[in-house]
DNA sequence: GTGAAAGCGCTAACAC
DNA sequence: GTGTTAGCGCTTTCAC
């Protein structure tokens, strides 16, 4: 097999001294000198040494490591959260360690089981965001003891940091509401996910005495595909305003109706929701309500830090980060708004 | 503190049966008997005992776990290859450890040490897309001996798994020589970057006795922004042809393009390259190049495994998988093509 | 079939 | 300042 790699003892041996001392030097410790400290530093270069972190672990019975799940890291929300939590993380001086579920409620068990392996001394939960039965991974959360917290959604009982999405839709159906619409489309996606969930209870709450005729949507996906088909459906009796769950959908709607000459916002309003890439790379620019996604970072390892620094379990804790409109090109022709 | 995990000593001491056997009946080794097995199990499910991987990976010497380092985790591209590797990995046994070096070496040479002491048992490497000395990197991966594929890119004297970039933008340039463009413009990104400088060659070379005349344009990133303001500094002396490369950056002239009423292809053609989302997501469905990013992932762990599996340390290998056109909507008005 | 014992590489008391 | 020792939780011979 392979020659097995260099330890401490080896370094050890090398220069006569203990493996305490070496164990003591490579951790920068006072109580050895620092003339022996340099010595060991050097012969731990020149053997190649590098230390075994499955060893130390064991034995410190700590790993210095905060886990995440994800569902998807190809969609542009959670890979921007993973991004902003590996540098919140790493600034802590611990180390991430991500996992993807793939919406699949069996690797996020699996994921989840991991992290509780490998002694994680937190985990960030992001649950699926497709409706299935997450009952396996909240009983693996909870059997584990280890301090968790869940980003970006709410779930009963636990610790979460997420924006507050009804205030953010709320802004947005006033900003909408300027135009006088007299029917809407709200474009979402399947039903029995709290972020969608809220968003929707939001809408209609706020549209309600609005006078404008609101239809609601619901696709199998929230994706482009699925926004740009249901747009071309909409097209033999447009309304004023589509509104879309998040920028991808409104994108796909945005490009349908382009490529029919339907202009916008002209012929129609179309808004977005999370302020992603999308949103500017859009032939229009699109409204949208901005998720603060390194803020939810921010303050989900600041949050678990906290839970991971305190003895006692403290009660559990929400967090709803304010949202911001974002006033583009894609709503209302014609009408002014003084800055926000 | 925390009340301490529970172990398997703790399990054997309940039944009063020796850690060994314990052990054993976990492994479900057919050494200890049906009956015992499930009881050891029952009583491991109600203790709520969970495996300490760090002790595991002490005593056996190695890890089950195969480590990946991308420069950004919110390019798409990566983020395809990321969730690919994920999938093959765990098909493989193994569990992948996800490392992102955010483009800046000093966090690439992290993550590589973060692998090597975590005694990853292979490792890919995908090196930061943007001009640097990765020295440092290079030298940990090679004195660790633990074997490793670089993926994406080319590494002199590193097994690597990358698509022939120069083939596909021959078959690019091939295409859009049908249209008999008199002046076409390259926009790329910083120089010094392999998979950059490649296309680029293989662009100037296919490009040469065509008669065109040809722009080249260095921008300081290959992203939207840089490309849309690219485009419009283009609009005074429009070409027949912008050749991006890469589909974002492609979508960013597209856009600028179509807001000023150039229409496109009629007025000029635009081409990606990658065949990512935004080729599709893309007002004007975009030509481009398909990167097989599943293909990818597949043979890079596919050869990780067998460096993995063999004793001697092979000749590095490269291979290079077949990249394929993909004609839409954003080239050559009025031209058409039979299939390939 | 099951138990006893050794040891993986490292750290942390506690001696000296 | 440095060495000695014990032990983290687990697997794995080797006896019984």
């Amino acid at each position: 097999m392979k020659k097995s790699a260099v330890t401490i003892s080896d370094i050890a041996r090398h220069l006569g001294v203990s493996e305490a001392t070496v164990s003591l030097a490579l951790n920068n410790s006072t109580m050895v000198k620092a003339e022996t400290r340099e010595r060991v530093r050097l012969t731990a270069k020149e053997l190649g040494y590098v230390p075994n972190l499955s060893a130390r672990r064991l034995v410190m019975k700590k790993s210095g490591m905060i886990g995440v799940v994800v569902p998807d890291i190809e969609n542009v929300y959670y890979a921007s959260l993973v991004k902003e939590l590996s540098n919140r993380v790493a600034e802590s001086g611990c180390s991430l360690s991500i996992f993807i579920s793939s919406n699949d409620p069996k690797k996020e068990e699996r994921a989840i089981s991991d992290m509780i392996s490998s002694r994680v001394e937190g985990m960030i939960y992001v649950p699926i965001n497709t409706p299935a039965d997450l009952s396996g991974s909240r009983r693996l959360l909870e059997r584990s003891g280890i301090p968790t917290v869940c980003a970006t959604t709410l779930i009963d009982g636990m610790s979460c940091v997420l924006c507050d999405l009804e205030d953010g839709m709320k802004r947005l159906v006033s900003h909408i509401r300027l135009g006088k619409p007299k029917k809407i489309v709200y474009l979402s996606g399947p039903e029995g996910v709290y972020t969608l969930d809220c968003r929707q209870r939001a809408f209609l709450g706020a549209a309600a005495d609005s006078g404008a005729e609101v239809t609601v949507i619901h696709l199998p996906a929230v994706d482009y595909r699925q926004a740009f088909e249901a747009a071309r459906g909409l097209l033999g009796n447009l309304p004023d305003v589509i509104v879309c769950v998040n920028d991808f959908m409104a994108l796909g709607v945005v490009n349908l109706l382009t490529e029919k000459g339907i202009s916008i916002p002209r012929d129609v309003s179309v808004t977005g929701f999370d302020d992603s890439v999308f949103s500017i790379a859009s032939p229009v620019p699109l409204t949208t309500v901005r998720q603060d996604i390194p803020a939810i970072a921010e303050k989900t390892v600041e949050l678990l830090l906290k839970l991971i620094g305190s003895d006692t379990t403290p009660e559990s804790e929400i967090l709803k980060l304010p949202t911001e409109l974002i006033i583009r090109k894609s709503t209302n022709k014609n009408i002014k708004e003084e800055a926000t």
